[in-house]
RNA sequence: GGACGCGUAGCUCAGCGGGAGAGCACCACGUUGACAUCGUGGGGGUCGCUGGUUCGAUCCCAGCCGCGUCCACCA
């Protein structure tokens, strides 16, 4: 017997070690079974199971475990990201925490030991926190970015895109992490809004003493590494100043005033000043003018020695406002306003201010690879879910800017790259190579250095779809499982690995990494909010499971999935799906309980009794409603979907209509107990993929009873039910009993079998309306419910109306007859109901432009609802008049 | 500044040309019964506002109001 509840705790860890231990997460060596693959988002080697990690998990684990049941040969690949920053600076902190030297006095290989020895330690607890989830992922295969293979990969693409032309390297304006002191992407920078400062300040004209033009900035600090005023050539305020110098305060330089579209008379003063080194459209500029780049910071934002002595050394706020007040003190500073602006900050801590530096780094020409990745968009090779973010994808991949892969750090995938005595770089895989590359070059050996830099962590994740596959060493598994069949990402990622892998995959595979990409959404808390550390809203999903299960918690990322923006999550709802959960549960202890136990042979097809001619109806009904669902990864569909079936129908009807005839006996009992274990089956097969302990446990713990199961749940066969199935003629006759039970009081849940008691229907209240339903369907129950007579007999003792049928007693224990004036006003308001009905109905069907332009099929549907209403009306009024004869 | 999306029951959201739905919450009744409960019933909505198209608009179009997100840039 099933205890009274589900045991998570105990269970999940046991089934999945079963499952793990089984090899059942590696795909079928099976030649024939078609492939479907998943790459996982790799999560950071640092990170822990948040959130959005378990939605994201959940919706591959429920895609890929229904893929194996379908018999493909179903991969999902796991594995993590080294996560270049984020593993540094945590590795770097922990460090400084314990007393330790900090790397620079480590040295760089003592430190990459420290991180390796990090990871050996506590990285990779999220992959034990997937397990946890359920996720059935081949272990066996698990990649992470800085395996000797992927590296392999890496090279590879490096050197193949620099022979290409598409990686170069180039002195440029870089987004500068002073802190970390490396470049970051565009993307890694995120422009926050500050109240900040403007300051007006005088360049005196050179010969015309007394004479200024003003400029306006809001980094005074920058105006040290002026190399020129601009002007707009149209702006005549300034025109006959074009040509003529400024002399730069306290720099004490003498720089042109330049005229420049850029400059925008309508902004500021009209006149700006020029830091080629030090903002992005300044560069522009001094390139158009050929003007100097002159630096003045150093890499970790303090003013350098190109400034005058007065400010070298100090950090660039502190030298903004010295500046600031040196300038008033020489009466060069005209005011100063109050100014709202966005500045950039780093997007990992958002609270260090990037700064545009000038530096040598390595690019990647992303324009010339974005080409094919739009076209297979485009051409539909590869197709978001929600096709919306389409857009987003375009709009971002149009526009692209080249790509700056390579950052000042340690940890990563080092450049392979080495520099001659002159500075000539050698591209190549390996140090030899690259020797004989110089030997060629130089006409002899000359000594190499190798590039201090490593490359962008979304580099080696771009290449994810094939570097996990082997390549590019062992191209076996490339071959079957590229392109992936699906990948399932956060929007927020669709920019730094989504577009990335759709150039790279293409660009080195010819053919697109997936081609499909599930994007979903944000999970906020209970009241829509962001979450957050600071605001102290973090859901672990951990704790959800312990307090739920891990099923509850997969059911609710199921279905809440559909949510397109944004997810709002609370545990009442998770509490509701495991209340679900429970629910199934104890339908299969009920199934136990009544010996519905599955029988060798037994075919759906063959069943007589209507009830489970209909059941096997829905059956058909609710697989082809979760079948199409998850083959359109529309997973809250498939949620809802069996959640409609398992409680709605199996539980609220059919379990309860089988209660009599079970109790009843004979050939009727013994089909309805095997359709019974059949449709459960068939229940648990459906829901596998979202709660796959719970079905697996009870897929065991029925295995006892009945033909022997052949395999675990896990990698049982996705049912294929025939179109037969389908029975028109018990669903109608079902119809008509559901809607005579139904429409009295509370009688579903009373059609219960007590253990050990006489079966009984028992009717807590029976109104004259309830039993003139009863006997006016007595037929069609008594052959319903499998009876084989049904009799009314009147109240007894103003409290039990029993039914006494052949073998059966039902009793209808009628705690208190309807309240009659209640009832009658509820019969009047519906006959007014469908009075209004009737009239709206009948004046559309008299309204010659609807009978002339309305399609065929929706007059038709028309006339049915006047019928059926009038029907229904004039029944109301019948038993309207009746209860006012009791009353 | 550009773009995208969203305003439907108290809450979270489905629906998207042919008489508005679900879950939760709420109220009432029942519950020795497979059910950490469960069941039955109920209240509650001019489907953001204003126009337009249509025989017919919650749904399509335009404008407005409110909210969210992304991108760009602000000397």
């Amino acid at each position: 017997m099933l205890e009274k509840t589900f045991d998570p705790a105990a269970v999940e860890p046991r089934l999945y070690a079963t499952w793990e231990a089984s090899g059942v997460f590696a795909p079928t060596d099976d030649p024939d079974a078609p492939p479907f693959a998943i790459v996982i988002p790799p999560p950071n080697v640092t990170g822990q199971l948040h959130i959005g990690h378990a939605l994201n998990n959940t919706l591959q684990d429920v895609l890929i475990r229904y893929q194996r049941m379908r018999g493909r040969a179903a991969l999902w690949l796991p594995g993590t990201d080294h996560a270049g920053i984020a593993t540094q600076m945590m590795v770097e902190r922990q460090l400084a925490e314990q007393g330790n030297i900090g790397r620079r006095e480590l040295g760089r290989e003592a430190f990459i030991e420290k991180v390796w020895e990090w990871k050996g330690r506590y990285g990779g607890a999220i992959v034990q926190q997937l397990r946890r989830l359920g996720a059935s992922c081949d272990w066996s295969r698990e990649r992470f970015t800085l395996d000797e293979g992927l590296s392999a990969a890496v090279r590879k693409v490096f050197v193949t895109l620099h022979k290409q032309g598409l990686i170069y390297r180039a002195k440029r304006l870089v987004n500068w992490q002073p802190q970390l002191q490396t470049a970051v992407s565009d993307l890694e920078v995120v422009n926050l809004e500050v109240n900040g400062h403007m300051w007006r300040i005088r360049y005196p004209i050179e010969g015309e003493s007394g004479r200024f033009i003003v400029v306006a900035t809001t980094r005074p600090e920058t105006m040290l590494g002026d190399t020129a005023v601009a002007v707009h050539p149209d702006d005549e305020r300034y025109a006959h100043l074009v040509g003529k110098q400024v002399r730069l305060p306290l720099a004490d330089r003498l720089i042109p005033i330049v005229a420049d579209d850029y400059a925008d008379p309508e902004k500021g003063t009209g006149a700006v000043k020029i830091t080629p080194a030090h903002d992005f459209n300044d560069f522009r500029v001094g390139q158009r003018h050929d003007l100097p780049m002159i630096n003045v910071l150093t890499p970790d934002a303090k003013i350098n020695d190109e400034a005058p002595a007065k400010y070298r050394g100090m950090d660039r706020f502190a030298a903004r406002k010295e500046i600031v007040a040196d300038l008033d003190d020489l009466g060069l500073l005209e005011g100063v306003d109050a100014n709202k602006m966005m500045v950039p900050y780093d997007q990992k801590s958002e609270m260090v201010v990037i700064e545009p530096y000038l530096t040598d780094q390595w690019w990647v020409d992303a324009a010339t690879l974005a080409g094919p990745a739009i076209r297979a968009v485009e051409q539909g090779k590869t197709v978001f879910q929600p096709k919306a973010w389409e857009k987003t994808y375009f709009d971002w991949m149009r526009n692209i800017e080249p790509w700056c892969v390579s950052r000042q750090l340690w940890w990563g995938h080092r450049i392979p790259a080495w520099f001659g005595p002159d500075g000539t770089a050698f591209v190549e895989e390996t140090e030899e190579e690259a020797k004989a590359a110089a030997r060629a070059h130089y006409g002899k050996d000359e000594p190499l250095t190798q590039d201090e830099d490593v490359l962008d962590t979304w580099f080696s994740s771009g290449l994810w779809a094939f570097s996990t596959l082997g390549w590019p060493n062992d191209l076996a598994d490339v071959k079957r499982f590229y392109p992936t069949g699906a990948l399932i990402t956060g929007f927020d990622i669709i920019f730094f690995w989504v577009a990335r892998m759709m150039m790279l995959g293409i660009h080195f595979m010819g053919d697109v990494p997936f081609h499909k990409v599930v994007v979903n959404a944000l999970i906020r808390d209970e009241r829509g909010q962001k979450m957050s550390k600071t605001k102290g809203n973090v859901v672990d999903p951990l704790e959800l499971i312990d307090d739920y299960g891990a099923d509850a918690v997969r059911f609710t990322m199921a279905a809440l999935s559909g949510q397109q923006r944004s997810i709002s999550l609370s545990r009442q709802r998770i509490e509701g799906y495991r209340n679900f959960g429970t629910k199934l549960w104890n339908a299969a202890r009920f199934c136990q309980m009544n010996d519905c136990v599955r029988v060798d042979g037994f075919d759906p097809a063959s069943v007589k009794h209507v009830q489970n001619r209909w059941i096997r109806g829905e059956a058909l009904k609710v697989w082809r409603e979760v079948t199409d669902a998850l083959e359109n990864a529309d997973f809250a569909e498939a949620a809802e979907a069996t959640y409609r079936f398992v409680w709605n129908v199996f539980c609220d009807w059919r379990l309860e209509l089988a209660k009599p005839v079970l109790a009843g006996g004979g050939a009727a009992a013994a089909e309805t107990r095997a359709m019974t274990a059949w449709t459960l089956d068939l229940i648990l097969k459906l829901l596998h993929p979202i709660m796959p302990f719970m079905t697996e446990e009870l897929w065991e713990k029925t295995a006892g009873a009945g033909p022997p199961r052949d395999s675990m749940l896990i990698t049982a066969q996705w049912p294929d039910l025939p179109a037969s199935y389908a029975d028109d003629a018990a669903a109608a006759e079902m119809a008509l009993v559901i809607a005579a039970i139904g429409e009295g009081r509370s009688v579903r849940s009373e059609l219960n079998v007590p253990n050990g008691a006489r079966p009984a229907l028992l009717v807590a209240e029976a109104g004259p309306r309830e039993r003139r339903i009863l006997e006016e369907n007595n037929e069609a129950i008594r052959r319903l419910l499998g009876v084989d007579g049904v009799r009314f007999d009147g109240a007894v003792d103003g409290g039990a109306v029993p039914y006494i049928a052949e073998g059966v007693s039902f009793a209808l224990p009628v705690a208190e007859f309807i309240d009659l004036a209640a009832e009658r006003a509820r019969l009047a308001k519906e006959t007014a109901r469908l009075s209004s009905e009737i009239e709206r109905t009948a004046k559309k069907l008299g309204n010659p432009d609807f009978m002339a332009r309305a399609p065929e099929e929706v007059v038709e549907e028309n006339r049915e609802r006047l019928a059926e209403a009038e029907a229904a009306r004039e029944r109301l009024a019948a038993a309207l008049k009746r209860l006012e004869a009791v009353g």
